[in-house]
DNA sequence: ACATAAATGATATAACATTACACATCAACC
DNA sequence: GGTTGATGTGTAATGTTATATCATTTATGT
């Protein structure tokens, strides 16, 4: 793995490449990265944990943005369709992309413990989900893949 | 593929045999499958879809046992923690498993045009996920693995 | 029969998400 | 520069999924 969000890292730069991908992509393929839209990346970005929309939405109220759902929505819709964020589905809740800009299929690793969230690639084309589907004639358009359990910071804090 | 719930099939068995299970490995463990839990476990093999919990709420007021939510909600935590049936994260929905009594790690595959959903072995060693997870020193307790797409009926019915 | 534990009934509330409509902003065109 | 249509935002209302709590009933073991 390139890069390990478990441990202790440069976070800033989590941020600040990931900040950066996204502009340049929206500057690339003429996409609004509205004040609204770069402030929910960045409350998304604050932390590598997934955070719940109202959670975001508390926040964007606090910075002057609307407080009613959609407010969070839309931009949440906005990030994911392009891939700036993910909706972690065991979770109900959001984080933001590390590999931002690249076409992925998007697997996570949930520490149950301390809430991180690290993402990995799933490989759609491999593992025995695809060889199931290749068995059966069934077309993939989408996949979720999300392990839950503990990461080895929290396994050797509470061993 | 030992089953393909995608293509027309006996599924009079596919309840006897579950319901069949359920009772066995209830009566072994010493578990008590409840009036509402066996009908619950009756409406989810009903179908080879995953069904919302408030729709199996609405059915089982219609046949008597309680209205409110709790009621669904702890017949359905029975089932998943006894591995009777699953839940779908992707669908905020349930299904009834179809590999009753073995312990095991399901994986679905998710018909977008039918809503059948077929279940698969996740073989949570194996894959790109496990990979990620071993690399990274990070211990799977739980891993959920959906994949939406077409089934081979839907595809040859609209191609 | 009694004590204990497990399950159920019922009320309320929390958490997550969408629809609908009015208004503002922006880009493109004349 | 003003008009126009498309896109984005604010807000109210509502829909959907899930849990907390407490009283009551039912099963189990002695
Ligand atoms: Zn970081
Ligand atoms: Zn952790
Ligand atoms: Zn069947
Ligand atoms: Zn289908």
């Amino acid at each position: 793995m390139q890069n390990d969000h478990f441990q202790p890292h440069d976070h800033a730069r989590c941020i600040s490449t990931a900040l950066d991908a996204a502009e340049r992509f929206c500057a690339a393929q003429g996409l609004r990265l509205t004040p609204v839209r770069k402030r929910t990346l960045e409350i998304l970005l604050s932390e590598h944990r997934a955070l719940g929309a109202y959670d975001i939405l508390a926040k964007l109220d606090a910075d002057g943005f609307g407080s009613q759902p959609p407010v969070a929505y839309r931009a949440l819709d906005f990030l994911t369709a392009n891939g700036f964020a993910h909706k972690v589905e065991a979770l109900n809740a959001y984080v933001a992309c590390t590999h931002p800009g690249a076409e992925h299929a998007p697997a996570f690793l949930i520490c149950r413990s301390c809430g991180v969230v690290e993402e990995a690639e799933a490989a759609p084309d491999k593992g025995p989900l695809a060889r199931a589907a290749r068995e059966a004639g069934f077309a993939i358009e989408r996949a979720v893949v999300e392990a839950q359990g503990t990461c080895p910071a929290c396994r050797s804090a509470h061993p």
